[in-house]
DNA sequence: TCGATATTTCGAGAATTATCGAATTATGGA
DNA sequence: TCCATAATTCGATAATTCTCGAAATATCGA
């Protein structure tokens, strides 16, 4: 991952609808969720949903298949994967940032 | 840290300059850079850094303190700690995102 | 094939963000 | 006090992003 990709994929969870989708894609998992459905979860309509979308895929944080009349996104994990390392290793020195908090969080789960 | 806490951080990574200028910050350590420096090396106007500088602060990423004539800015390590633990929480499941690669990545370091 | 459903694309307007020079504020030294 | 330096604030403009209805595209079932 090199900056510009990062800056893509920044700028995608950046705002409050895409943020928002993006997390009931991850709690959604591997099946993903329909545009329609996210549009009405989300309460916006099915052209705004599907700009954000298509900011989402552009930064790779999303997947689609189609499924019948229905188009399914799935959040990639690789993808988010990939913007926590680039941002650990080049925002926080390439220690888990702070080197203390995150570790202590993961050492109490 | 709420998600319309994390859309702030996020929006403030997300921009060429200021995600340059965070990483001078986070390289620079405890002492920090400033303000002048960072606009040098950036290759952008005072005005303009100064612009950059405030949305990155407002963020809660960056800390200022007044040394002489200069004010020198430090990268929060905690608040990108914050902003990372928000994100795997958020939207990797809770686990470090695809419950594989990150933890791989930290297996073999 | 026709009609209904699901989604995307298009086009226009509103809102936000980025840029930069000029003016202003604060500090330190002569 | 006066001047030079360091930064921020202001104001205007350019660029980008967001929103949403209407139109176009694709799929399914009757």
């Amino acid at each position: 991952m090199d900056s510009s990709h990062a800056i893509r994929a920044l700028s995608a969870l950046a705002q409050e609808h895409r943020l928002e989708a993006f997390r009931l894609l991850v709690q959604a998992g591997e099946t993903g969720l329909a545009a329609g459905v996210l549009a009405e979860r989300l309460g916006i309509p099915a052209s705004s949903m599907s700009f954000h979308l298509a900011q989402l895929a552009n930064a790779g944080l999303v997947a689609q298949r189609r499924n019948g009349r229905s188009i399914l996104y799935r959040a990639d994990y690789a993808a988010m994967d990939g913007l926590l390392g680039y941002l650990t290793e080049n925002c926080c020195g390439g220690e888990p940032c702070g080197a203390g908090a995150l570790s202590q969080e993961r050492a109490s789960a």
